[in-house]
DNA sequence: TCACTAACTTAGTTTACACTAAAGCTGCCG
DNA sequence: CGGCAGCTTTAGTGTAAACTAAGTTAGTGA
């Protein structure tokens, strides 16, 4: 249909193949699909990527970067240690937003362990992961040596459990799994892990910003525990 | 080849799918992938089940019940809330033995999210996870109760979190992350969750249980975090 | 021992997958 | 205007998927 610079196409096709592989799956998702999607015909993939794998391959590894900036951009107001620490464990990159813009990638991650006796994307797959906590473990000591954060387990423990929280909620969220993770109080698993880390000084701001919250919207239960953008 | 009773044709078929489903995925596994692993031809497949979604459901829910039968099994000789907790926490069925006999059924149900976009399948995996997740607000609520567990959280919120660690964690090991959930001095993340949850009383039975290791294998290395324990 | 039931196979059908050869456009530079 | 670089399509290929009609074999009870 309309003609694109080689660049752009393919990373158009990147966003589409994100959007159909978190909702298919890997094998679930044709090509054919893709490329429709996409408002293309199937050679052009093709001519992209070699094959359905590599572009697949392309994604995660497109997916992982992504998740680094958009760390970085979430922190660049923050110098503070333990305020980052509070922002990250409240910006879960693995809960999409499927909405619109078409930021919901994130479920393609999940979606790559199905993928389990190809090496070749497993080891995308676990390339990222430890991308993420090598990232993490930073931040996690930098905390722990601004004083605000408990020392009692090291930073690679602590940030091992933050991704494995993270990716719970991740992979529940993606399933489509209602209210998970919330309480009828409206308490939230972020809070907890929030609170166990930082303490006390945790639990003020969240109550501070609750506060905050229902002076702007009315009072009323916050159902939908599954779908809420940007949490985790 | 060998003749069977249907019942156990049966079975022997969800074993069989279980294997498969767990490392190709849903759509990965074909059904005639299955057929020849279990020894029959796929007409056998369509005597048992009327589709392989049916017969990938049948799976869902029978692992469900294995999961509700061993956590009773693992219980059964612990009649004190804070000790039948500490098991659950160390019992993980997400995280597999793949080996042997067969036990790595777990692992279908994390895949099971490939399928996103089917609603049965969607269902099925929803109704399991709450079904684990009521038995252990149940739990988490007696050990509340007994006063060793605090109770600054919720018992839906702290079994929530439970869920969201143990799957995130049965997740990366399904992958094949490997070393994850570890530090260098051999913490685990299952102690940081168990301590914060126990507090001291987890850390000595921990303490013990290490030593004891130690005591039957040769020296290795052994951290401390040495902190105060914020739990009551 | 015969016959009946139920487990099992053979041999397909239809559909759709990943992937490709070759030719058709379209806009850009001279 | 003319040519050409390279994006895009048409029209396929071979393969393998889910599923099935109809027949075959084996155990069981009278």
């Amino acid at each position: 249909m309309t003609r694109m610079p080689a660049a752009k196409r393919r990373e158009q096709l990147l966003d589409t193949a994100a959007r159909l592989f978190a909702t298919q799956g890997y094998a679930g998702a044709t090509t054919s699909q893709i490329a429709r999607a996409a408002g293309v015909t199937e050679p052009i993939i093709y001519r992209h990527f070699a094959s359905k794998r590599d572009l697949f391959i392309a994604l995660v590894d497109r997916t992982g970067d992504d998740t680094i900036k958009l760390w970085e951009h979430e922190l660049r107001s923050a110098p503070e240690p333990a305020e980052r620490l509070k922002r990250l464990i409240r910006a879960n990159p693995m809960v999409g937003h499927k909405s619109a813009g078409g930021r919901g990638v994130y479920r393609v991650i999940i979606q790559a362990m199905t993928e389990v006796e190809d090496p070749q994307i497993l080891d995308a797959v676990a390339r990222h992961i430890k991308m993420l906590h090598t990232f993490l473990v930073d931040e996690v000591g930098r905390a722990q040596d601004s004083g605000h954060v408990s020392k009692r387990f090291t930073p690679e423990i602590t940030a091992w459990s933050l991704i494995h929280m993270g990716l719970g909620y991740g992979v529940l969220s993606a399933m489509g799994v209602i209210q998970h993770g919330i309480d009828q109080k409206g308490n939230h698993v972020q809070d907890l892990i929030g609170e166990l880390m930082l303490g006390e000084r945790y639990r003020k701001q969240q109550q501070q910003a609750q506060q905050q919250q229902r002076e702007r919207h009315g009072p009323g239960a916050s159902g939908e525990g599954g779908e809420k953008v940007e949490n985790g």
